[in-house]
DNA sequence: ATAGGTTTTGTCAAGCTTTTGTACAT
DNA sequence: ATGTACAAAAGCTTGACAAAACCTAT
């Protein structure tokens, strides 16, 4: 969330050791710093503010003339040369960043992102790859707990807020939920994301939904599918036999990295990642609608 | 643990060591404080207001001034300020940034919405009021064209980068285009947008569209809707007979400022903004599909 | 990832430990460095820059003289010939998607591009050529008028994208714009992004431009050029008296197909594609700053 | 390499306003 | 307890200045 202005200059000064004055000509002349202002006028800073002046000053000692240095300062945040970047590289910034526990850098980064590419690209460029790689450095212990909550906590904040309103529109309803224990729902709500921009409209049921409600919704929206999704097998076998009930009714598919063929179930399984798997599912609607 | 009144401010001063002179002031000037009252008018802290006089002192002692330490100090408990902006000063801000000719603050602006709200709520209540003031301004010869010709540039330039990909997808084709001597496209983007995000496929051919073009864009894609746009009412005029004969063959709609019934054409006007009218459009061929 | 220009003659004096004065010689006889110039006039230079200069001093120091040097550092990096493959068939590529109405396609073709190209290559190997065919076919009556408006809007959209705050940085100032009538501006947008990847900062005010807009815009930024761009010849003439007063305050170029001379306008012809012609203007600004 | 002119940039000053702790009168 | 007053501290804007760094041309 952006920074909210509470320093005033002095503070600023204090802290960055650039005096007041310095501090107004460069706002004045490079436009580095944009601060709010109290009713009475006074200038308020951020703490994002505060690295700004930072990295001028880093520039400055590099031996960098000022107005260069404040044009790099005031771009290093997102300016254009991010919006080209590859895949690899945003993915591990925003590992780095996640890693800090720094919210505000991951959703800096995310917005760029956003901006410059698909949301299809970033998810299954950037947020995916990342999940995976998390999930294997949890496994591995190399990643604690802690990090992990904080990670799932920002991405699914973002994801969420792109998929307002991912209910309304024209296309064929789908039911997503995660079956009862399975609290991993990125990936589901990343799926979902894919096939609302493909024209879908998505009834979310999200992590560790119980299987009557599931049932509930599908009687009461009547979707084209529905879709469970977990990461861990056994999720889907304890709730065998009313998802042998569900499809009779419906087309069901299974997903995430859970899902395998359940005997005489009657649901089609999603292998893929959701990017691919958003693609498919809307291919085997196009040419079969019901 | 709702805190009751048990201090006086004199016992609240000692505790705090701050003058009981000060602490009235700090409540009047900030409202860090809300005490509840004795019978005899006496007043009655409770432990939390010790808490936030206490976050007042921290806040201070860290160099802060008394204005923003209260601010901080009230907002610690109270959830998270409203980090969501108004719409009318997301207004403001983009019209002093498009004012200022200044494309990078636009830019940061748009990001910073799009990141905490719908594109529908961004392009409804902050880009379209924007142009409809600027186009107000402009005939009052208020805003110098050069300024609404950069407006429009930067603004077209991000609402087509977030209509990437838009002809993708279930949902119903609808052709859009402004009829020749048109050049006002961004209200029909918005539309676009809108529509896009309801489900729709967009095939766009944009500003200053020869009519042939259409009708040979409908032949080709067999879209559910056809919509034409426009702000100039003459530019439907001078093709009435060419979306007579359009209207035949399909739903044709007119939009923009300029759209109005014209005798027997059988084209629907689409008179409001262009969210609604998406909306409107939805509804129209969720009840009657063909 | 194009180099900017962010240090000045000094800095790169003390960093490669060559005299301002040599380096300005080195400049002037042997085209060894083109640096971007401040607004002020200053020199401007990038760390490719930095690496041309050691590239040379290596060279001398092996013995050879400074004018062969020179040569050998200038190539060094003008990278491998293959430069040319992959030229054709993209374009067809880019063709057949667009002659199919398919904007996906196109877009995740522009999107490989461009990761593995660079900006001024895909522009002036794929885009542009792809532009004038198109024209050509167009006038050949082979081309619909709905193909050239939905690949031009889908191009254009790409190509703002790219654009995203151009007018940020440090070097020279320039106003781009079309004159009245004439909507063709994807060249001028084209040209636009190779000036800023060569530093400029770049004021676009667009297709259909009234010559009142671009004068204002001129006294506002007091920009080191003005470029007008049409097709049609025609839309020169119309404006030829406001052109020379314009030409008289400062430096206006005439682009696009239909820029030709006339008389006593005073203002330059730039005849070739859009990438070479950035090149041209960046090394009459060097040698002329103003 | 030098001379003569321009740009850049940190600093300072003058005159005025806002903020804030404390004091005093009712 | 309340309300008003006050003065020191901190800010704001405008304008100016001088040293350092650059520019062109000879």
């Amino acid at each position: 969330v952006a920074g909210q202005g509470v320093l005033r200059i002095g503070e600023l000064s204090r802290r960055s050791g650039v005096s007041p004055e310095l501090l107004r000509a460069w706002e004045r002349r490079y436009h580095l710093l944009r601060p709010t202002r109290s009713s009475g006028g006074l200038r308020l800073y951020s703490l994002e503010d505060l690295e700004r002046v930072r990295a001028m000053q880093q520039h400055l000692a590099s031996g960098l003339a000022a107005a260069e240095a404040a044009v790099l300062a005031t771009q290093a945040e997102g300016g254009p040369a991010d919006a080209l970047r590859g895949a690899e590289e945003s993915r591990d910034e925003l590992a780095s960043a996640l890693a800090a526990f720094d919210e505000p850098r991951t959703n800096a980064l995310l917005d760029t992102l956003l901006a410059s590419r698909t949301l299809d690209w970033v998810l299954s460029s950037v947020v995916l790859p990342y999940l995976h790689e998390l999930g294997r450095r949890w496994q591995r212990g190399e990643a604690s707990i802690a990090q992990e909550h904080f990670a799932t906590g920002v991405l699914r904040g973002r994801l969420l807020g792109l998929a307002r309103d991912w209910s309304r529109g024209l296309g064929p309803r789908v039911v997503l939920a995660c079956p009862p224990g399975e609290q991993h729902d990125l990936g589901l709500i990343a799926f979902g994301l894919a096939l609302h921009s493909r024209g879908w409209r998505i009834i979310y049921l999200g992590a560790d939904t119980p299987i009557d409600s599931v049932i509930e919704a599908a009687e009461a929206f009547a979707p084209t599918s529905v879709v469970i999704s977990a990461v861990n097998a056994e999720a889907f076998g304890r709730i065998s036999r009313e998802l042998r009930a569900l499809a009779r009714g419906g087309n069901v598919y299974l997903g995430g990295g859970g899902a395998h063929d359940l005997d005489d179930i009657g649901a089609v399984v999603l292998g893929g990642d959701p990017i691919e798997e958003a693609d498919r599912l809307t291919a085997l609607v196009n040419e079969n609608p019901r």
